[in-house]
DNA sequence: GTCTATAATTTGATAGAC
DNA sequence: GTCTATCAAATTATAGAC
């Protein structure tokens, strides 16, 4: 078994675009309105597919929510990963930073929507709160002030304002996000 | 006409407690899961009530959401109105800051919901964003840097991230919110 | 001022034809 | 692999009795 490897032809990889497609619009719909706001009709109608089609590739509206955030959540963990191999705090905190503006930059368009809250009634919330907690251990230790957790949500929470900064561009959006989460992370320049 | 003065006595004065209730109850279960997925049903059923009473008292659900969160822009536009009217940066950000200490301190248990999807698709969602300009202008002035604009993006996403402090004491809050805000907005204590 | 009853629509989801 | 047709349940909202 598992061999769908590259170019099985019309009918499998057809299904697999499709597949990918459905993911595609509802991320930019989960993202423009919402998650709960969204209905499996929209999705279908935006793709000029019938409701029955997108159930074939997914078994439930939340399985496409899942599909959509497990990938980003699975490269934070990542970059998380390697910040915790880092010894020293000023290099560990740029290696976060860096990692961050690389990520947020990348899926500016459709950020993260960590606040939908669609995510609190899911297991799905524990995962971001409890990579919040690892950097907020890796950044200032193992007993943060009050202070120092809330400057981490600050910094977990910037997806949400990346709309706002639309007229930036890329670079001058990189610079803005470094800038900032440094100065929030308290690591002087 | 208009003279429901206080002690209408019997009729008018219940008629607007459970106006009230409907307010509170209905601010609880927004803040816990989110406008779209909290229904009339909920509302109603958590009170006690029908969804019909509900209705005698908000034309729409979407009055509901006006009404909680009509009083507290109000606030918050009187706070940058008294802010805008102090000269100096410093004392003029000294200002912002505590206001918004005390707003967010007091707001603490249902912190107003700005990134609710639901915010997006209304004219309410204009009033927070030229709030923001606004105050991008009082702190940084007419050409703000992107990593301007994002600090004051990111103080503003801060009541989002109430929740998860809820074992600080109000004191504890007020101290980390007073720190965080003045470090994001660059005010060297 | 609150209720019962219900309308009209939409939702997420399924079964089965093609 | 995508469709038509349909489901049961829930949604916002209304009309009218009490």
């Amino acid at each position: 078994m598992a061999m769908p490897v590259r170019g099985t032809s019309t009918r499998a990889a057809q299904a697999e675009r499709t597949r990918q497609q459905i993911l595609e619009t509802a991320e930019r719909l989960f993202a423009d309105q919402g998650y709960d706001a969204t209905s499996l009709q929209m999705i279908a109608d935006e793709m000029g597919l019938t409701k029955a089609a997108v159930y074939y590739h997914f078994p439930a509206k939340v399985d496409i929510r899942h599909a959509i955030l497990m990938p980003k959540v699975e490269q934070l963990k990542a970059l998380i990963d390697e910040a915790a191999a880092i010894r020293g705090r000023r290099a560990r905190v740029e290696h976060l930073v860096d990692g961050f503006v690389d990520f947020f930059v990348a899926s500016r368009q459709y950020p993260l929507t960590s606040t939908d809250p669609a995510a609190k009634r899911e297991k799905l919330d524990e995962e971001p709160l409890s990579m919040r907690r690892r950097v907020v251990a890796l950044v200032f230790g193992d007993s943060p002030t009050g202070a120092e957790r809330l400057a981490v949500g600050a910094v977990s929470s910037i997806p949400e304002l990346l709309p706002q900064l639309a007229d930036l561009s890329d670079e001058e959006l990189r610079e803005a996000l470094r800038t900032t989460m440094l100065r929030i992370l308290r690591v002087p320049s």
